[in-house]
DNA sequence: GTGAAAGCGCTAACAG
DNA sequence: CTGTTAGCGCTTTCAC
């Protein structure tokens, strides 16, 4: 695995009979450097092959132009699309991108965590795994003062940045929906509680629930980790439900589409019978029939909207902690699955 | 932004009165340092919150414990599944990802080959762009010895190694079973065949048709970018020819899905009028109605493979160039929307 | 405008 | 088993 040697500003100092400083500064295009000197430079460290050495100016500067991402899993259009825009906004501005996933293991994340700071990013963005209890694995950044920015996926705290939407209110207005569509018994399935993302939506269900009178009951919501299977399961306790629920509204799309293939399997119309309405806005939610109504999750702009609020932490250009919360809109899409009226 | 002092073996050696020498041993658990000693060093490091500093030594080492990741783009679930068998294995190995997508610009792939070589990853894995022609930009890595694995997406070369499927297989089993459903005239969607994938997938459908005495037809071959647009215009072709084709071979699920999506909207039967193959086994197959029938293309695998064998190289346990190609196996699911008999 | 030289933090001879 | 020391390649004062 021998390499060919590496080209260094020496080696170019040498041919041209001048010194490193200058060879480094004419690089960097520092103005000082007289123009025919520099030009003569640039062109030799062009023709020799010459690349400079990240860790050798790290080692210098302190920093190293990277950004952390910790993530669940990579397995979501909607994360893909996250992905995407935070990749668009870091390149564009210089940085690279570390990538782990946490497999939805508080374990793994605390690891993530710890490899992100031994590789001295610059900057953190990190979207929390499902059973994550507590941030102290992430104060190691905060006490270097490495700027750190949750999205989509949080947990209460009052030092990080977030970036969010307002889930509480996506999920009150799907729900209010499916109560003008005529629902009366509306079963919401979701996660288990933990992550701000499954609380919120379930307040905002409960609210919608009380702010149109309907009692809430715990029986309606069942939690599980919103896979297909999951999906599968939750219809299999819907159909047993007695008097039969009217709405469901799944915390996910692939959930929500996998309620309706298997609703449509027993026997049962979607939206007649049951209406349903998902979360995100997957391409999927277009594919199966009745076509999903849900909420549209700007995924790729929430991940340039973190990069690029982390990005402005480390130009100084935004002192730390001067924002907290950052919250996109979102929108209920309304589709076939939800359609009962007109 | 300014951060705290960080802790070096220095600070170590001095506080402990011993020579940095024998501190950076002990960090490395090296076997020649007293027990004793290592534990003190080891306590110290820990109370005092030290950190290596991984420039200094990737600076001494020349190695950067980095693989870099070149894809198209990071929209589809089957590039997500690659992507997290990559980042399994290589996290486990105690590399770090470096990713950048080239989305489908042979110019962006450039540049990101050339952020890549600047950033001295120690190997790099590549699906190539869509309309990438020639390999000049990875020659930089060919000539500095550092490995260089393409995946799913290649282009002829005899320089690299290449992690893939049989395509022309996968496309021959695929037409012959249309064929095998009495389907006589199969339409081929697919992208400007540029790219091996295409190119393949389009010789195992002509010799299919060929083994089974059906002239290929060049106006049954539909060019695209294979996004669900494109199975829209696709169908709006194949609904106009005359005899109407009995059959669709598609390049991908997400286009196959989109022109099921669209038969049905012009009111023809999938399988009966029209059966449809996709390519991918993505999720998505399993939600369309009828359920797409497809080739299974293994991506967590392939990722897996791929980063294995990268890191074989890089440990030197295999010699650069040994292995050329891997194929992974893949096979036909078959589903609804293709069966018309028994 | 240019140069000399002191590190950044770590590793690996080499010497003891 | 431990210490001394010379760099790895670059940036940046401080002189000139």
């Amino acid at each position: 695995m021998e390499k060919t040697k590496e080209i260094t500003i020496y080696d170019i100092a040498d041919r041209l009979n001048i010194s490193v400083a200058t060879v480094s500064r004419a690089l960097k295009d520092d103005p000082v450097v007289n123009k025919k000197t520099k030009k003569k430079i640039l062109d030799l460290a062009e023709k020799m092959g010459y690349r400079s050495n990240h860790f050798a100016r790290n080692l210098r500067n302190q920093r190293t132009d990277t950004i952390g991402v910790i993530i669940p899993r990579l397995n979501s259009y909607f994360m893909s699309t996250v992905i995407a825009g935070i990749e668009n906004v870091a390149n564009a501005e210089g940085y690279n991108l570390i990538i782990t996933q946490s497999s939805e293991s508080f374990e793994k994340e605390v690891a993530s965590a710890k490899t992100m700071f031994n590789n001295r990013v610059d900057g953190l963005l990190v979207s929390l795994a499902y059973d994550t209890e507590n941030l102290d694995h992430f104060e190691q950044f905060s006490k270097k003062n490495i700027p750190l920015i949750f999205f989509d996926r949080t947990e209460d705290h009052n030092r990080f940045t977030d970036v969010l939407i307002d889930n509480h209110k996506a999920a009150y207005d799907a729900t209010c929906h499916l109560i003008e569509q005529g629902c009366k018994r509306i079963v919401h399935i979701t996660a288990s509680p933990k992550r701000n993302v499954y609380i919120d939506r379930l307040s905002g269900y409960k609210q919608a629930l009380s702010d149109h009178k309907i009692r809430f009951r715990n029986d309606h919501i069942i939690v599980g980790n919103l896979s297909a299977e999951a999906g599968e399961e939750a219809v299999e306790k819907i159909i047993r439900m007695s008097p039969l629920p009217d709405g469901i509204f799944v915390a996910n799309d692939n959930c929500a589409v996998s309620c309706i293939i298997s609703l449509k399997k027993a026997g049962l119309r979607v939206p007649e019978d049951i209406a349903v309405v998902g979360f995100n806005n997957d391409p999927v939610s277009k594919v199966v029939e009745p076509n999903l109504t849900t909420i549209n999750y700007p995924g790729y702009e929430m991940g340039e909207m973190a990069a690029r609020n982390l990005i402005n932490h480390l130009n100084g250009s935004v002192p730390l902690h001067s924002t907290n919360t950052i919250l996109l809109r979102s929108e209920l899409v309304v589709r076939a699955s939800s359609l009962r009226k007109g």
